[in-house]
DNA sequence: TACAACATGTAGCCTTGGCTAAACTTTGAC
DNA sequence: GTCAAAGTTTAGCCAAGGCTACATGTTGTA
C-alpha cells in the first residue's frame, strides 16, 4: 500500500465507507441503470397504446429522439425480458408483466415529479431531472416521498 | 398511422408531452448517464488521495464492486477526458480539471443525501439511492434542495 | 538477497445502446 | 389500381463498460 503514503496522511483520513458498503451501493446504482431504458420503453409504449392505440417503432423513436433502427433493436430487448410482444408492421405491445412495470413505472414518474415540485423546482426542469432521478429512487425512498407529500395535505 | 386506430382511441387521447420536449428529456437523461461512472471516478479517487494519499486500481476496484481490469480501463478514459493521470505502479492523480469536478459532484452528492434525510429518508437508503440520483440533478434543482433544506433551519 | 504474494497491465470476449445504409412492406393519394 | 411516400426490418459499424485469463512488475519479509 505505500506506508510511507500511510503515514503521511493516515492521521487526517476522513471517513469513507466500508469498501463492502460502498460497493454495494455502487453496485445497486449499475443495476438501475441496466433497467432505466427498458422502464422508460414499458412507460413510453403504454402511453402510446393508450393514446393512440398502437406504438410503432418510429413513434417511439422520435419521442426517444434516437433512430428508428435503435428503437427496433430495443422493443427485440423487451421481447426477450418478456415485456413486450411485436407483430412485424403492427408495433409493440406490452404483456401482462409488461403492463404491471408500466403502471408501477408511471406512479412512480408521477410521484418524482410531484416531489420535486413540491420542493420548489420549476416544471420542466421537474419533468427533465425526474426521467433520470425516477430509476435510482427505492421503494423505501418513494415512500418517504410519498409520506412527505402527504403531509403537504 | 392506422386511421382506424385513430378514431378509436384519438377522443380518449392523454396529453403526452410535445415530441420534441420528450426528446430533449430524454437525451439529456442519456447523456447524464455517460458523464455518471466518470463522476463516481473523480469523486472516487479524490476520496482516496485525501485519505490514503493514493489511489490505485485495485483500492478504486473493490470499492466500486468491479474487477481491476475494468478499474484500469476506465481510468485510461478518465485521462483520455483530460480528467486523471497515472504513473506506472503508483496509481491514478487528478488533474486540475478533474480536482474542480470532484469538488463539485462531492457537493452535490451531500446535498442530495442531505435532502433525502430531511425528508425522513434512513441514512443508508440516502446513500444509497443517491449514488445513482445525484448525476440526474440539474443545477435548477439543486437550488431548488438547497433552498429548502436552508429554510428548514 | 531472494522470492512469494500482491498489484498492474494487456488481450480478448460479451452485452448494451447508439448510428447509417439498404432492402422490403404497407398504405394512402390520385 | 398504381405507385410514391412512409414505415419496417436487417445488417454492419462503433464506443462504453462489464468480465476472465495471463503475463509482467513491485515489494515486504523471511
Ligand atoms: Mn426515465
Ligand atoms: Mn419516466
Ligand atoms: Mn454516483
Ligand atoms: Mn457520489
Amino acid at each position: 500500500m505505500g506506508e510511507a503514503a500511510k503515514r503521511r496522511h493516515g492521521d487526517a483520513a476522513e471517513k469513507l465507507p466500508a469498501e463492502g458498503t460502498q460497493a454495494r451501493r455502487f453496485g445497486k446504482t449499475r443495476s438501475a441503470q441496466s433497467t432505466a431504458l427498458l422502464e422508460d420503453y414499458v412507460e413510453l409504449i403504454a402511453d402510446l397504446l393508450m393514446s393512440s392505440g398502437e406504438a410503432r417503432p418510429t413513434d417511439i423513436a422520435r419521442r426517444l429522439g434516437v433512430s428508428h433502427a435503435t428503437a427496433v433493436k430495443t422493443i427485440s430487448r423487451l421481447k426477450r425480458a418478456g415485456l413486450a410482444t411485436a407483430r412485424p408492421y403492427r408495433g409493440a405491445f406490452l404483456t401482462e408483466k409488461g403492463r404491471a412495470l408500466a403502471d408501477r413505472v408511471r406512479v412512480r414518474h408521477r410521484l418524482v415529479v410531484d416531489l420535486l415540485r413540491a420542493l420548489g423546482v420549476p416544471t420542466e426542469a421537474a419533468e427533465a431531472d425526474a426521467e433520470g432521478i425516477e430509476h435510482h429512487v427505492s421503494e423505501t425512498t418513494l415512500k418517504a416521498f410519498a409520506q412527505y407529500l402527504k403531509s403537504l395535505g
